[in-house]
DNA sequence: GTTAGTGTATTAGTAGAGTAATACACTAAA
DNA sequence: TTTAGTGTATTACTCTACTAATACACTAAC
C-alpha cells in the first residue's frame, strides 16, 4: 500500500520513490515481487500516470525495480551484499561531511567520538553499546 | 574576496551566503568587520542588488552578520563557544541519519566504527589518529 | 538642509520543475 | 488477429524560485 500526500511540498513522485524504498528495506516488498501497474496506481492515489511514471522511471534508473516489457514492474532482488555496500558509501559520505565541519571548527576526534557514542544512546533503535 | 559562479544551478545569493559563512569559519573575515555593501557588491559581482540583499538577509537572519543603519553589514562577533555548539548540533543531526541508514540495514554498531575510523584515516586533514 | 551613502519595497520577467490531458506503441494471452 | 493490459511520447498548464529594473526611505556627515 502506498500512500502520498497530496499537500505536501515534497513532489508526489519523489513520495512514491520514498515510499517503495522504505517498503523494500523493511522487507514489506520482496525481491521479484510485482508492484502495482502505472495506471493501477495512478488511479489510485488519483494522480496522473505520467507522475506514476516518472517515479517508476526514477527507481528504475537506481535499480530499486525492473520492468517486463507489456507485464509490470518489479522489485529488483538486489544481493544483500549490494544494499550493504550501497549503504556504506553513503555513510562514508556522512561521515567525510562529519570530518569537514569538525575540521573547520578544530573539534578533536575524541569530541567527535562523544558525539558520535551519544547519538548511538539517544537512537531509539542503536541503544545496545558494548561497555 | 567573494566570487559567483554564473553557470552554476546553484543561486547566487546561496552562494554568496556560503562564501561569506566559509570565510568566516576559516577566518579571512573577523568579528565586527566591514562587508562590501549591497550596492558594492553587486556592482563587483555584476548582480541586481536585491540578490545580494536577500544574501545579507539571509545571513543576518542566521546571525552571522549584522546591520548598522546606514553604515553597511559587520560580521556578527558570535563567540567561539556558540560556532561549535552549532557546529556540534549539525554533526549530532548527520550521525542520526548515519544511525537510521545502519539500522535499517541492521550494520553492527562495530562496523560503523570501523567506517568512521577508515573515513577519518582518509580525510586529509584528520589524519591525527590515536594509537 | 543637502548630499552621498546605506538598505528596502514594488513590480515584472524568466526559467525550471512538477503535473496533467491526450494520444501513441508495444506485448501477452486468448 | 483481436483484446486488454502494459509503458511512453507530446504538449501544455501551473506554480515557484530566482533575478532584475526601478523607485523609495532612511542615516550619517558635512
Amino acid at each position: 500500500m502506498i500512500r502520498v500526500d497530496e499537500s505536501s511540498p515534497v513532489p508526489i513522485y519523489q513520495q512514491i520513490v520514498e515510499e517503495v524504498k522504505r517498503a523494500v528495506l523493511t522487507g514489506v516488498f520482496g525481491p521479484d515481487q510485482r508492484l502495482p501497474s502505472i495506471r493501477e496506481l495512478a488511479l489510485e492515489l488519483k494522480v496522473n500516470p505520467n507522475t506514476v511514471a516518472k517515479a517508476y522511471q526514477e527507481m528504475e534508473a537506481q535499480r530499486v525495480i525492473y520492468f517486463r516489457r507489456g507485464q509490470g514492474a518489479y522489485i529488483s532482488p538486489r544481493s544483500e551484499e549490494e544494499r550493504v555496500q550501497e549503504a556504506q558509501r553513503e555513510i562514508s559520505r556522512l561521515f567525510r561531511q562529519v570530518l569537514d565541519i569538525a575540521h573547520s571548527l578544530r573539534l578533536s576526534r575524541t569530541r567527535l567520538n562523544d558525539l558520535f557514542r551519544q547519538a548511538a544512546q539517544e537512537h531509539p533503535d542503536m541503544k545496545e553499546e558494548k561497555p
